[in-house]
DNA sequence: CTGACCTTGTTTTTT
DNA sequence: ACAAGGTCAG
């Protein structure tokens, strides 16, 4: 019957009265280091709450100690405490640290923290069956079939029977998956898949997913999306979606909030259920996640929601600033506390970081105020280009941790290498791979997403459940069984005509000898594999059926039933067995050894998992790798991967206007955009707790073409008091690292600038349409910037270290417009060229 | 059906 | 510059 009618530990929960529940013996160690704001966030329990956390204010802190004292007090069991998080990352530190002192939770463990998407698959198994065609629907103005049941509304009776519905083992489909299915629908729509390409419905269909629109709720606004066709393609891969038993990532949202609103029933049982609502990074949330929030805190209304509207970094994935602005409309009554003090950075960091942050509109505003002692200014260093800022970070790195700098010694764990775009990260892994410098990537293709993972991972879906269609698709004829286009056309028609899934299709083409030689050898001894391996899997007599949906996870204790093999064994075999080890044991690329490596971790990752079923399941949520080497290694990932890290040293190269901000950003998005960009600017800078370089190169080669840039507007906003510009090494005879032995401090090492009033910084100040600055530095700064472009007059020689020789065209502020001999028309800061008889001057 | 060329599009990323 | 994906000849 309905699954709401399961019987499992949330029914017991109801039925205790609340009195009975009090752990009153529990100690409430936890508010003992709590500073005021972090308390009172902390003790108020009831109604609805926003926690503005700025950066490094003790959030997580806060939020653990309220769930312990939710506990504590006996408000809650820890199965009524819905606790979401975005990154599973941020859901594991959380259960590691709550099963700690002070929080003593390990009794006490908090079931429903996870995830949206984590938590999510859980409700949706329980409820799959609701999500029908008519769902999807749910206005009802379906184009065909099934009038009745739009007019009956969604009665479960009449939409078990008669309407394809999802069912509870639904498959969670990945991005590639998700690909090779629209391109299915773009073809057969007869659409010209070129220039409509699949990746770019996908991620319109994302957006609306993002927004909660089911097809028949697209705004009337959107309908010319993708040729007009959008919409329509839209509803047809959610029809095949369920006809697949499949969901993808949005989906998981997307139903849950549409069977909520559908659903009045199931929903009044899970606002009964989840008293208490804590939401992490609430500035992240799409309008779909808040829905699915509003819904349930919308009996109770007792939602906490952490956030800091500075630090919204998403908004280009659908995530809505305006639900953290709006908060307190939405829940009226809502307190808003405000966590202000940082146990983080410097008071030069913080500074630095809130004089950038200010100059957004939208913001609800925070001060964040610290007791640590000065330290180091924030540091600003201009280089030549790109490779000259990875070679002097490098370089200053190894100087910190030889403690030449200065400064306390360092380890390389300490540091991290903050970019804007992961192509940025290219330049430092060359340096540091030339002069040995261990480094870590994070980030990057991640584990789940290679191919040869999800090669395995696809045998692994068929052994488990034999109609995975985009599994069986995808291996047909990996490694290569000679099932090329037309073998696979012919299954496609066979299974279609039938109504029934590949695999059968294929068996049919098989026996009706619709396949010859080769390649009807090879389908044969595929399809006796999965037919063999689907056999092994579900042998091994798996878990009770009836409490699976709900109680799953961790329970490692597992049946080791003997018979048959075990799931890890099973894999081994499914891998040789169907030919895919020796495909890359046979595959002579250099890749192929790592792949191979790769098979084995998998493999390896298996162990931790009872069956397949569980795996799988996991590693759809779960598309991060864990593997770690040993060893100081220096981090290199983007800004937005680093949002919750702290590191004691930080460089921020490429702040260049058009990299940072990013142009596109601009372009697509406007003040809008630059305003994130700024945010991203305010979370790379309060990563640091004690030094943070910010750095930016003239010249970058972007798509292979040399382009000169402009320093980062960002720059601009750094307030002067805090900032420390160190004389670009090169030009001005700084030597750095090794040119300067024995050093004593910064000074001596990077030749300290006195401030404002280097040289470098000066010229920089002084380019065309100067920004903002204070009105005596601007006018002296003119003066210089005079000086330095005087020195070229339209056609003059002149020398450039990338370019070469070439002409001045013109001169506009401190750029000038140079024809160069061999490198084109290009427009470079006037600091960067000599005069061409000087060239042999210029130095490397 | 496979391997060698050519065209194409390149942020940020979780789940 | 470069990787990936598609086209075309064998």
């Amino acid at each position: 019957m309905s699954p709401i009618d399961d019987t499992d530990a949330f029914e017991a929960a109801e039925n205790v009265p609340l009195s009975q529940r009090a752990m009153a013996a529990r100690p409430t160690r936890y508010l003992d280091d709590l500073n005021p704001a972090q308390r009172q966030a902390v003790e108020t329990l009831h109604g609805p709450v926003l926690m503005l956390a700025g950066a490094g204010t003790g959030k997580t802190k806060a939020l653990m100690a309220r769930i312990a004292h939710l506990i504590t007090l006996g408000r809650a069991r820890s199965n009524e405490i819905l606790a979401v998080t975005f990154t599973n990352k941020a859901a594991r530190e959380m259960k590691d640290r709550l099963s700690k002192t002070p929080y003593d939770l390990n009794d006490f463990p908090i079931k429903w923290l996870g995830t949206f998407h984590a938590i999510c698959v859980k409700l949706l198994r329980r409820h799959a069956e609701l999500v029908t065609l008519n769902n999807v629907f749910n206005s009802g103005v379906r184009p065909h079939s099934n009038a009745h049941l739009a007019d009956s509304g969604f009665t479960e009776a009449s939409a078990q029977d008669d309407v394809p519905h999802l069912k509870s083992n639904f498959t969670i489909l990945d991005t590639d998956d998700q690909i090779r299915l629209m391109k299915q629908l773009i073809v057969a729509a007869g659409i010209d898949e070129k220039r409509w390409p699949a990746r770019q419905l996908s991620g319109i269909i994302d957006h609306w997913k993002n927004r909660a629109w089911t097809p028949d709720n697209v705004p009337a606004a959107e309908s010319a999306a993708f040729d007009g066709k959008g919409v329509s393609l839209y509803a047809a891969y959610q029809e095949r979606l369920i006809t697949l038993n499949a969901v993808d990532f949005g989906d998981l949202l997307l139903h849950m909030v549409t069977i909520f609103q559908t659903h009045e029933d199931v929903l009044d049982q899970y606002r009964r259920w989840f008293r208490y609502i804590l939401v992490d990074e609430y500035q992240d949330t799409n309008v779909a996640q808040y829905l699915w929030l509003r819904l349930l805190a919308g009996g109770h209304k007792n939602i906490c929601c952490v956030g800091d509207d500075d630090q919204s970094i998403y908004g280009w994935r659908g995530a809505e600033v305006g639900n953290i602005l709006r908060f307190e409309k939405d829940f009226p009554g809502a307190q808003v506390i405000r966590l202000e003090q940082n146990y983080r950075s410097t008071p030069h960091i913080l500074a630095a970081a809130s004089g950038v942050i200010a100059a957004n509109k939208d913001r609800l505003g925070k001060t964040l105020w610290t007791e640590a002692r000065e330290g180091e200014k924030v540091r600003l260093i201009g280089h030549w280009d790109g490779e000259e800022e990875a070679r002097w970070i490098g370089e200053e790195a190894e100087a910190m941790v030889a403690g030449t700098r200065g400064l306390r010694p360092y380890s390389l764990d300490d540091m991290a290498i903050l970019v804007r775009a992961s192509h940025q990260m290219r330049a430092f892994e060359d340096r540091f791979l030339t002069i040995g410098l261990p480094y870590r990537v994070i980030g990057g293709p991640r584990f789940y997403e290679r191919m040869e993972i999800r090669d395995a991972m696809a045998y692994f879906r068929l052994a488990v459940s034999p109609d995975d269609d985009l599994a069986f698709e995808r291996i047909v004829n990996t490694p290569k069984r000679g099932l090329g286009d037309k073998a696979q056309q012919k299954i496609q028609q066979m299974a279609r005509a039938n109504g029934v899934p590949l695999v059968e299709g294929a068996r049919l083409l098989l026996e009706n000898g619709g396949l010859t030689g080769k390649g009807a050898r090879e389908l044969g001894r595929l399809l006796d594999g999965i037919a063999r391996w689907h056999d092994l899997a579900r042998r091994p007599a798996s878990r009770g059926a009836a409490g699976d949906g709900l109680l799953i996870e961790d329970e490692g204790s597992g049946d080791l039933s003997g018979a048959g093999v075990s799931h890890i064994e099973l894999a081994e075999q499914i891998l040789d067995e169907s030919g895919y080890t020796a495909h890359w044991q046979n595959d002579k690329t250099p890749e192929a050894p790592g792949r191979l490596e790769n098979l084995k971790e998998l493999v390896k990752a298996l162990e931790e998992f009872e069956n397949l079923q569980g795996f799988l399941e996991h590693v759809a949520l779960i598309m991060d790798n864990e593997t770690e080497e040993q060893g100081a290694k220096i981090t290199i990932m983007t800004l937005h991967a680093a949002k919750g890290l702290e590191f004691p040293v930080v460089f921020l190269p490429g702040w260049e206007d058009g990299l940072f901000p990013s142009q596109r950003s601009m372009d697509e998005s406007g003040l809008k955009g630059l305003e994130e960009e700024r945010r991203l600017a305010y979370v790379g800078i309060t990563r640091a707790e004690e030094v943070c370089t910010i750095s930016f190169a003239a010249n970058r080669r972007v798509y292979g073409q040399w382009q000169s840039a402009l320093p980062s507007r960002f720059i601009d906003e750094l307030p002067e008091a805090h900032v420390e510009v160190l004389t670009p090494p090169g030009l001005y005879g700084g030597g750095y690292g090794a040119a300067a032995p024995v050093s004593s401090g910064l000074e001596q090492a990077a030749a300290r600038a006195d401030g404002y009033t280097s040289p470098g910084w000066q010229r920089l100040q002084s380019r065309a349409g100067a920004r903002p600055v204070s009105q005596p530095r601007e006018s002296r700064s003119m003066v210089i910037d005079a000086e330095a472009v005087a020195a070229f007059e339209t056609g003059a020689r002149v020398f450039h270290k990338k370019f070469g020789y070439g002409t001045v065209t013109g001169i506009e502020g401190d750029k000038l417009d140079i024809a160069f001999d061999k490198a084109g028309s290009k427009k470079v800061v006037a600091r960067f060229v000599v005069p061409a008889d000087q060239a042999g001057d210029v130095r490397f």
